[in-house]
DNA sequence: GTTCCTGCAAAAGCTTTGCAGAAGA
DNA sequence: TCTTCTGCAAAGCTTTTGCAGGAAC
């Protein structure tokens, strides 16, 4: 995914928010790091280059974000939130081990149930969980 | 599904659950009500029956049930946490207008993905989420 | 008598809200 | 100047924890 600047700007404008530093910034952040990060994590790690920057803030965007279709949040952990780029359908597994969350693909084409002909989907979320390849090994 | 005291006591004592009262009335309770009902639900019905009840009692309970498997939780809703019966796979819609949460089934054997062959899977949760036919008639 | 279930109160942790100051156009 | 973005502090909510009393066998 591209990630420049000038082409986040073009995203958030054309959704009719303002691109100000902060909110580029942590939308650049979600497209470099798709490890699935939680609040505190982009805040820890975006703290560093800018001083200033509150979780309210943090929230704030990321709820903005996520009313416009920008990114989604994960409820795949039970305490935090998650957030992702808005991308394709591709399912998460998370490793009841060490938490780490995998994505991984999937035709949701054969995901539809009769029960729902008549209903307006908006989105399919897809969790796993388990013990991951690296978490069986040990 | 049965929902015998005697039923159930069985289904506990495998599980070396110890089948007390309260344990086993909130385990019918679930067993009779699959609206996927929260914490919250499952207080205020149960509380004029068993005016005693507290609301830790729930959440123990409801995390003993959850820990033996007998129990499943849904994080569809991102406030609350929802508590259903486990049963074969199927997927949960959640009405962004009313709320509710209805069933539908799926062929979970669609669901896997060339990413996961090594790992282990405990749990498919597929929630949906949209407009229900109700709330598109008003 | 011993085990452990139960329930009150308090604590913990994530997220939202109110509001004032700062930044940007 | 006027809008709105930002951030601190406090509040809100769900869920967990500590601990003492009580039930069950």
């Amino acid at each position: 995914m591209e990630a420049s600047v000038n082409y986040i700007k073009e995203i958030l404008l054309d959704k009719d928010i303002k691109p100000s530093h902060h909110r580029i910034r942590i939308f650049q952040f979600l497209a470099l790091n798709r490890y699935h990060p939680t609040v505190e994590m982009i805040y820890n790690d975006l703290i560093d280059e800018i001083p200033t920057l509150s979780k309210t803030t943090v929230y704030n965007t990321l709820n903005l974000f996520v009313a416009s279709n920008l990114v989604r949040v994960l409820n795949i952990d039970e305490v935090e939130a998650r957030y992702d780029i808005t991308t394709d359908n591709h399912g998460h597994f998370r490793c009841k081990s060490c938490g780490e969350i995998y994505d991984f693909e999937f035709d949701s084409n054969y995901l539809s149930g009769e029960e729902l002909k008549n209903f307006q989907i908006h989105e399919k979320n897809v969790y796993f969980n388990g013990i991951c390849f690296s978490c069986l090994k040990i």
